[in-house]
DNA sequence: TATTGTTATACTCTATAACTATA
DNA sequence: TATAGTTATAGAGTATAACAATA
């Protein structure tokens, strides 16, 4: 290894934390993409399932809307989840047009195990910082996003960076 | 919007670090794609000419090894770095089946450019941190990253997750 | 026979556009 | 005419396999 501190290489350390957060963000996807493909299951069927779970109704359109999927997308994800008894498709009252979505118990069930992955996967992510220091770990993101003027949760990097 | 705290809800509270990881993450790599790409460059290319920089006469799959690319995108990668007069191939003397790639002056050049639009970038991508801050966020994800495994630079995200 | 670089090809995935039914 | 959902299709991008030169 060549000692020796180029400009590139100093470059390259004032570069840490952008090539930190990508790395690092990579990593935490796959991990958690590996771990619900256990369950048959993608990260935006997983956000799907999540976001239905939390606003009971939502229609097709808005749930492409909120998590950046095209609406094709959200037809053939929808497709797999109501096939595996996961939600159901109700037609809107007032206009039937739209599909209102909603978990099913079976849904419910499978939000609760994807519950305890999560919570797994974070502390296995996070096991090498303390309880103090995970939580100024999240103050710092947090601000960052807030910052950046990212909104958790929407949009969460399902689509393909253009 | 509904107050109640529902468990979907609460798991996805203690799921905090995951997501902001991921979210931060695509949102610094699309933020630094969108520079870069302003020079003609993608993030591998700008990876390959970085690690040219420090090793000069590196091999084509010894790039592909190490930035995670499939061998075939290295050559069109360093086709287009060529063709712009960033790189040269100079095949191996004591192997002649190998290139032995270089950055020329002009590469050299790019990449100061490419170093300062990195700093700027970093700079932006934690305005919402003090020098303090950035220190010690700077440290939690390097421990993390050391902790699971992750070599600095080396299979920075490029290729797909599978 | 194995490996480097290259080219060609098959394959997957993404985005777009067309179609229906409702409004 | 416009919109929600759906389906079909074109385009892009990825991975794999075949090939020539060298070891």
């Amino acid at each position: 290894m060549n000692e020796e501190r180029s400009p590139v290489e100093e470059s390259h350390a004032r570069f840490g934390i952008h090539f930190l957060l990508t790395q690092l963000g990579t990593h935490a996807a796959s991990g958690f993409a590996e771990r619900v493909g256990e369950l048959g299951l993608t990260p935006p069927q997983v956000g799907m399932l999540r976001l239905i779970g939390v606003r009971p109704g939502l229609s097709q359109q808005a749930l492409a809307e909120h998590l950046g999927l095209l609406p094709s997308k959200v037809v053939s994800f929808a497709d797999d989840l109501e096939r595996d008894g996961l939600l159901t498709r109700t037609r809107g009252t007032r206009d039937r047009r739209v599909y209102e979505l909603a978990l099913t118990d079976r849904g419910r069930a499978r939000m609760d195990e994807i519950a305890e992955i999560a919570t797994e996967h974070e502390a296995t992510l996070t096991a090498a910082l303390n309880d103090d220091e995970r939580a100024q770990l999240g103050d710092f993101l947090r601000r960052i996003a807030a910052q950046q003027g990212i909104t958790p949760g929407v949009h969460p990097g399902y689509r393909k960076i253009s």
